[in-house]
DNA sequence: GGCGTTGGTCAACGCTTGTTGGCAACGGTA
DNA sequence: TACCGTTGCCAACAAGCGTTGACCAACGCC
């Protein structure tokens, strides 16, 4: 497939959506305001894309890269999850335009559960103990871990905001621990 | 002073528009979708509110009855207070519109910070050894407590929803407890 | 009985949204 | 050079939004 010059576009239309998408949440970020910062017309986007909703499908398709946890000592699996989580929300925006998007919309909202099953469930197979227990226990993750990602970036809470990686790790490596490792309370 | 013959109708509007709110967010929950649940003029909702944001200022004044932490023992505040916000969030759905709309919204967001303020931090104060931690404290507290939210309310992961309440306190009891009590990692 | 206050409807405003179709310039190919 | 697919802009569309003001019906007081 040789590269062809619309190309150019295209990408920059994902990164004005993925930024608009992240900043403004499903609804607010107008195909227009994304045409303008992509320095383009709206009426490109619909062509490339078809629809508001088939941009958001192209702009967040997301990976969340998990580590394979079968190399990690046993009792480090949470601290790199949660080491693994604050580097992905740091680096890029596309999560919390995934988490954002999620929030308002249902098709956002079934999108993060697809995300969950297929990327997170795996992972917590890998280390659970009872397989019955696998999606209890990586849904008690994910409440923390996406707790995290919205009072942090989403809310915006000055103390939230405020803690430090390692912080992170430290207090919240133990919990993920216990939620996946810990025998049932 | 006496009953006016309008309070019912305030009243309906503002069930209504926190109905909407919780289920929509808050640029998707219009005026005129509030108005035709309430069966009345959409501009009743601006003669009595005066615009949008005043209605969900209205429609929202959030009050988490938090408990008095004095009496409870101190190894039973984490689960005393995951029992409170399960409780809460199960009999009422003006939580999950602060969250959805706080998610879309810079006036949510920052309605969501008051809250956080006013009412977790106070409480955390009770409880927490060293003052100058309080507010991180608090903060990884709330994170649990709304990524809990978020993910069983708005998300809707089937795993979050599966959970009971007992599960729930046995497994984010121990984490509160140890963010709010625990010496620091 | 007249009259101001209150509770409510109706129709319209100006604006923004997602979306569409026509038309002009470009670029490689024959 | 003539051609045709690609890339882009422009103008418009129907629909929906928050908001406004004119108007009507019932009530309570003199």
């Amino acid at each position: 497939m040789t590269a062809r010059r619309s190309d150019a576009t295209r990408a920059a239309i994902l990164d004005a959506a993925r930024d608009r998408f992240a900043a403004d949440g499903y609804e607010r970020a107008t195909i227009r305001a994304i045409a303008r910062d992509a320095r383009i017309d709206p009426s490109m986007v619909m062509r490339y894309f078809g629809s508001k909703e088939g941009l958001f499908a192209a702009a967040v398709a997301l990976d969340l890269r998990l580590p394979d946890l079968a190399p990690v000592p046993r009792e480090e699996v949470g601290r790199t999850l949660v080491g693994h989580f604050v580097d992905l929300w740091e680096e890029n925006d596309e999560l919390t335009a995934v988490l954002r998007v999620g929030a308002t919309n249902e098709a956002g909202a079934k999108r993060m559960q697809g995300i969950f099953r297929e990327q997170l469930l795996p992972v917590a197979r890998q280390v659970c103990p009872d397989p019955e227990q696998v999606p209890a226990r990586a849904a008690l993750c994910a409440a923390q871990l996406l707790g995290l990602a919205l009072t942090r970036y989403v809310l915006r809470l000055a103390p939230a905001r405020a803690l430090h990686r390692e912080e992170l790790v430290a207090w919240l490596g133990p919990t993920v621990q216990r939620y996946l490792t810990a025998p049932s309370p």
